[in-house]
DNA sequence: CTGACTGCAAACGTTTTGCACGGTA
DNA sequence: TACCGTGCAAAACGTTTGCAGTCAG
């Protein structure tokens, strides 16, 4: 179990409360888009800039730290980098889930039909999540 | 076969010279951006506005007679919806491509795994094209 | 003839940039 | 101390809107 101050040093990023509190953030909620992550940041550093977000998503989305996940008809949201994943969305509630299947049989056949050397996948399902499905 | 103004009427839109440019711009290349799509109609159409561009898109969106999609670390480009299938986007060429694959095993699975109730799949990969393969 | 579509220009929201100051290593 | 990160303000960018004139049905 690694710190979140390793996590920084060995993106070759500095130390700093903001970046500690984006890390913080990502980890206690998953999925969150720009916006989510200024209003949070805005309780602890009623300060911070909107632009300092940016350069810091950037920043560590350039160095993998985190990632995009781009959602259809909706809006961004970035994630910390871990084990290969798909995303559930849901259609009523919003939210962003992991979950973790094994997608070799799908890359295989895949790469079979297309002749593509496969490096990665961007996998996300939408439908509704179970809690949704039991208040209808 | 259906023609390109039965595909229009169908969709309950008015049958002009642009959106008719617009259908046959994207049968021909498949995948287009907003700004491919701008530059292309620029040519037989030399006053067409980009707003123009954006409001057909945006209508022919939603009526589903097109649909975006969303490709990771890049500009989005816009397709004519036909049946469900698989992008490709090639590393080097950056070229995007259709594969028609089953997906019903995934989505099964995805289902007993998080009890979500899928409606929708989305599902890009990224690799390098059998042209580019080949090149290198 | 009526409502929808187009092109233009302005407005809008989001993201990026430049700079002076402050903090990390 | 040297450099990187922050906050602020301005700029840049992509997209949307309002309007007057035109066109499709």
């Amino acid at each position: 179990m690694e710190t979140t101050i390793e996590l920084l040093k060995e993106h070759a990023l500095k130390v700093t409360p903001q970046r500690l509190k984006i890390i913080a953030m990502l980890n206690e909620y998953g999925h969150l888009s720009i916006e989510d992550l200024y209003r949070l940041m805005l309780k602890e550093f009623p300060n911070v800039s909107l632009a300092t977000i940016y350069k810091n998503i950037n920043q560590m989305a350039q160095t993998r730290l985190i990632q995009e996940v781009k959602i259809p008809d909706s809006k961004s949201v970035y994630e910390i980098v871990k084990e290969p994943h798909l995303h559930m969305v849901c259609d009523r509630c919003h939210k962003v889930e992991d979950i973790i299947i094994g997608t070799d049989k799908i890359i295989k056949e895949a790469e079979a039909v297309s002749g593509y050397r496969i490096e990665e996948s961007f996998i996300t399902l939408r439908g509704i999540c179970p809690a949704c499905q039991a208040d209808s």
